[in-house]
DNA sequence: ATATGTGCAAAATGTTTGCATGGTA
DNA sequence: TACCATGCAAACATTTTGCACATAT
């Protein structure tokens, strides 16, 4: 709780409630990849007096910071997680919706060097891969 | 214009004059990755009479059928662009908006690898490459 | 002739902003 | 105290839908 504090001075921003249990909900395992409206209906859930606009500034802000990352999936809304120090790609089940992260030098290697080749300087990327579970249970949790 | 009527004929859909035009536009190549607005605008400017409801209509038969490919890039909108035959990546310039389609083998390897180390049977996949130009005139046709 | 497609306007998202109030440093 | 943050409602932007009319086969 405390290194959350640490992390909103960081980024100018004052410890206020809505921040903290944002963050807080942000860093809970089962809440990665949540949408601002996901969020929104968690801290309702928790008894919490909120607005949806406050939840949408809270994460544009972190965003801007670097404290979370911005995914723009399928669907048209926005998802967000917590930027962890090691960058990482996504694998989706798309029947299942588990989503696996991983990470490959090879293909951030190549990234660089492709987009060199074409004068481009890299500032991010986005590389989701999409297929289906070989597991039987692999439907259950979706 | 025959191959453009046999492919609505294939996916089912009459051939009218919107959805040809659309198709038509499409093909121009200076036309690839236009949202629906993009689209609208180009065929109120040639002085047809079409709504923007029909054109969303269109693109989405088409993403049905596979004519087109629809990209969420970093905006909100949607961008679409006619499906070709060989599979290719975006690298996007954030400042000028010029997009780049380019493909890798060793990226796509990889990719194969890392889905079935998780167990996963890879279907389709999405990477977009995000910078900016080194051109000085980058940010002329923004 | 019949089923499908179209234009328009209204509705349904997802997200941002103006403003008066309330909380933090 | 001064400034920043919040909640609410209204505004916005993009996309979808209901309906009466028009068009393709």
């Amino acid at each position: 709780m405390s290194d959350n504090n640490q992390a909103l001075k960081k980024a100018g921003l004052k410890i206020t409630l809505p921040r903290v249990k944002i963050l807080d909900i942000l860093q809970q395992p089962g809440n990665q990849h949540v949408s601002a409206e996901d969020l929104y209906k968690i801290l309702i859930e928790q008894g919490e007096e909120i607005g949806l606009a406050t939840v949408y500034r809270v994460l544009n802000q972190f965003d801007d910071a670097g404290i979370v990352i911005r995914h723009h999936f399928e669907g048209g809304k926005s998802v967000f997680e917590i930027s962890s120090q090691k960058h990482h790609d996504h694998l989706v089940c798309l029947r299942c919706g588990k989503v696996i992260e991983f990470s490959d030098d090879v293909i951030e290697q190549r990234q660089l060097d492709i987009a060199k080749s074409h004068g481009i300087t890299l500032t991010n990327h986005s590389l989701y891969l999409y297929g289906h579970c070989d597991n039987a249970n692999c439907a259950d949790n979706a």
